[in-house]
This record gives structure tokens, sequence and C-alpha cells, in this order.
DNA sequence: GCGGTGACTGACA
DNA sequence: CTGTCAGCCACCG
């Protein structure tokens, strides 16, 4: 039947990835949370390692303590950077300003654009 | 089946 | 604040 049968697993992940508005960022275990695979934080790390979607907002994912998954100074960590900067996030070395916690309201757990 | 590795996480010193 | 350790899942030789 269909030539073209992706992993639903994917595609949820990928489309929790795709649900991160612009200038917002999300963790690697709440996008894995998000697409209903708690604890497979890693699996979205190895789709996105793996992806080829150039309009897959992988920028916007980062580690659990907001800091870049790439090591600093690697190609793939300045792109990161960059982009973010693009989008209006504020990066300081490597890591996206972290709101001290949310109330709770914001259901979908993201990081919303920090503002000095 | 086993050990090593990775765009991870949380706990602890 | 940083660094180390163990747990975790998926892939590879």
């Amino acid at each position: 039947m269909d030539a073209v049968s992706a992993d639903p697993i994917a595609e949820r992940i990928l489309a929790a990835i795709r649900a991160v508005p612009r200038g917002a960022v999300a963790g690697y275990g709440q996008i894995a949370r998000r697409a209903g695979l708690p604890g497979r934080a890693r699996l979205v790390a190895r789709l996105l390692s793996g992806n080829d979607d150039p309009a897959l907002p992988w920028h916007r994912i980062l580690r659990s303590d907001g800091r870049i998954a790439f090591p600093a100074g690697s190609r793939g960590f300045r792109e990161q950077v960059r982009r973010l900067r693009a989008e209006g996030v504020v990066v300081d070395k490597g890591r996206v300003r972290m709101p001290p916690a949310t109330d709770g309201d914001l259901d979908a757990a993201l990081w919303g654009p920090a503002r000095d």
C-alpha cells in the first residue's frame, strides 16, 4: 500500500516539534512527553539527528537545562544559537533564559520568549 | 546476546 | 555554580 509509511511515533514527535511557536523553545523530554512518549528524550534526539526536514524547527529543541545539546563551538551549536537569536530568543553562553516555573496554566509547558 | 555510543535526565557531591 | 554517576531507550558491530 503506501510506499511512504512513516512510524506514528516519529510523526508524533515531529508534530510536537512543529507545534513549538516561533520565539519559544522546548526540551527533548517535553517534546517526547507532548508526543505521548515520556522518557524517550533520547529518541527525540535521535530523530533530530536523522531528520531531513529543513522546515523542522530543530533549533527550538534544547536540553532540560535550557542548554544547547551540541558541544559549544560545534557547527550545529553555532547554527542553533544563530537561529534562536534570529527568532528573538535570548541565548547566553549557549544557554537559553530559563523561566522560574510555570503556574500550570501553560499546558504546553513551553518556555516563552524571555524578555529583559 | 553483549558492550559501546548518543542533539537525554535527574540526583548527588 | 560545576562535575560525576546511574538510569534510560534505540541503534550498531
